[in-house]
DNA sequence: GTTATGACTATGG
DNA sequence: GCCATAGCCATAA
C-alpha cells in the first residue's frame, strides 16, 4: 500500500510498481502494464497513464517515462527537474536514457478472483 | 450499450 | 531526428 489513496485493485498494483523504482532509476508505462497483464491484470500503457493521472500524485511519477524516454506530458519540466536531481541518465535531448536508467520491475500482484 | 477521452506505443513519411 | 496516423484498453458520461 502506497497512500490511502490507493485502495483500488489495478491503481494499487500500478502505484506499488511506480513506488518500487529506485532513485537514479526510471521504468516506462508499457514496461509497467507489460507486468501487470502478466500478472493477470487486463490493460495496456494508456490504462497505467489513466491510473498516473488519478493517483500518480501519491508515487515517484517522474520515474515513469515513455517508450523512447520521453518524459511524461503532463510536467515534463518538473520530472526533469527530479531527475538532474537524482542523477538519472539523460540524454542530450532532454530525455531518460532507458540503456542506462530502466530500472527492474518487481511481479505485480494478482487480481482478486 | 454506445460514444468520447486519455500522464501510450508502433509504424510510416 | 521530428510530425502525423492507426491501434489498444479501461474509465466516465
Amino acid at each position: 500500500m502506497v497512500g490511502d489513496v490507493a485502495r483500488d485493485g489495478y491503481a494499487d498494483a500500478v502505484l506499488d510498481l511506480v513506488d518500487h523504482v529506485p532513485p537514479g532509476r526510471a521504468t516506462t508505462y508499457g514496461d509497467i502494464a507489460e507486468v501487470l497483464r502478466d500478472a493477470g491484470w487486463g490493460g495496456g500503457p494508456r490504462t497505467v497513464g489513466a491510473v498516473m493521472a488519478r493517483h500518480g500524485a501519491v508515487v515517484t511519477w517522474w520515474r515513469v517515462v515513455r517508450a523512447d524516454g520521453g518524459l511524461p506530458l503532463c510536467d515534463p519540466v518538473a520530472a526533469l527537474a527530479r531527475h538532474r536531481s537524482e542523477g538519472t541518465a539523460l540524454t542530450r535531448s532532454g530525455r531518460v536514457d532507458l540503456g542506462a536508467a530502466r530500472a527492474v520491475l518487481p511481479a505485480g500482484p494478482a487480481p482478486p478472483g
